[in-house]
DNA sequence: TTTAATGTGTACGACATCGCACACATTAAC
DNA sequence: GTTAATGTGTGCGATGTCGTACACATTAAA
């Protein structure tokens, strides 16, 4: 297998990876391409591979016994999808799947915990990304008992927009709702005063973000609570391709 | 300082280790009696030590913005406060108090990675503690999002049973209303539906729990998600005192 | 025993969201 | 260009909780 150039991985653990440790997952690493509505793991079952999410962001979710699903954290080029199998877990307790069009990385469990044992950076960086994580879901418990919708939409719009890197994203207020655990004539409303304070744009499940600092405004103070938290372990500008280089993109 | 016997240690994961390990650690380890309201982080603060509780309950809260408070998780006998020292966390994200009267090892966090580095064993089982704590904390977001305050009262009746132990708590409803996020009268309400059902007694700030099925009965399935997660982790009975043996208390 | 402090039950208008329904707008398919 | 599929805005009664207030019950203190 034809070894990458660590500096074109966009993920970020990866590229934080020292050469000799990055070269010790190199070739365990396939590229694979995610399609929308992907999923990557079930709920309950075994995880078998590892996600290291080049493009897109993925959601995780927690299902009811109703059937209803619920977004209980996102995840983008900063992290990865099924990170718990370093803390020892064999199942997933929740569902992940890929909500845009995107990228990762995928390595099989036992791969990665054979490489973990040679490259303790990694292993250290797992870690902490799955702390960081976890705080987010916290965020993401008091943020649902008390924020109300057009406090999260906006926060999620944020977290979006974060991940995906680009101001227009296909998103339906079907899948936004879902995600957010309403219904969707209650995010029509939301969105609807978004769209009125020329905060953002709704075109038939194509979303545009006009005006950042607006959604900032909009949001509650979650997002920002947990982008700190991703900043202390990635720096200034977590959710940027590493590749990139510059501030993160403002519109 | 004397050696304590294994077998009298309450706290599971202190339990559970191999007498090589808990030699290690026990000269480490010091008693602490934790009183009604006593913290033992605070958010944002460096988390200096780690809590191995062996009896009574510890609250692990999100502090919001405008100052309310909202528990995002409980920790007993089961578990240990702070353990996100291992995957690399050094500051407190989130408040931890104790709720109830109780006891504790406390360890300072130096001396626990000391430990930790022969101790494989203890390693693996704080991980996996921390993985299932992060269940029990996604599954609050989504109940949070979900379910009306009569299924979330019952489930947090039944994981403050579970963890106490005893069926007479000392609790008001202001209490209660606090860690749950929502108006004292409010509970009042939903407490009442529960007593008129025989299911629980509230008298002044002593609530005993009449029909544990009762209550299992009117929670969500949260609670039993949970609890599937710790059974996992810990055995058929994750919460029960590991010296007392025989099967947990029912009412 | 009396008094104060604490804890509980209840009331009521306001508000956000539910649950459902339907019309309309835009895009994609033919 | 016509038609179907998809996505969005809106309406309305029901429900759960908010925010606040107050009366009452029980316990603790004087």
């Amino acid at each position: 297998m034809p070894h990458r150039l660590q500096k074109s991985v966009r993920n970020r653990i990866l590229a934080a990876l020292p050469a000799a440790e990055f070269a010790l997952i190199d070739g365990k690493l396939h590229r694979v391409e995610l399609s929308l509505g992907e999923s990557l793991h079930r709920a309950g079952e075994p995880i078998e591979s590892v996600f290291f999410v080049e493009s897109g962001f993925i959601s995780v979710l927690t299902m009811l016994s109703d059937g209803a699903p619920l977004e209980i954290g996102l995840i983008g080029a900063e992290g990865a999808a099924g990170a718990s199998v370093i803390l020892g877990a064999t199942n997933s307790y929740s569902e992940t799947m890929c909500q845009t069009g995107g990228g990762a990385y995928r390595i099989g469990v036992a791969a990665l915990k054979d490489v973990i044992l040679h490259a303790p950076r990694l292993r250290d960086l797992l870690l902490r990304y799955t702390h960081v994580f976890h705080v987010q879901v916290a965020q993401t418990a008091a943020c649902n008992a008390h924020h109300d919708l057009g406090q999260r939409l906006a926060r999620w719009l944020l977290a979006a927009h974060d991940r995906s890197g680009v101001a227009q994203l296909s998103l339906t207020q079907d899948l936004i709702a879902v995600m957010l655990g309403v219904r969707r004539s209650t995010v029509s409303i939301a969105a609807g005063t978004l769209q009125k304070a020329g905060v953002i744009r709704y075109q038939h499940g194509r979303i545009t973000i006009l005006d950042r600092v607006g959604l900032e405004d909009a949001a509650c103070e979650c997002y920002e609570s947990v982008a700190t938290e991703y900043r202390a372990l990635f720096g200034e500008h977590p959710f940027e391709s590493a590749s990139e280089g510059g501030p993160a993109p403002r519109i």
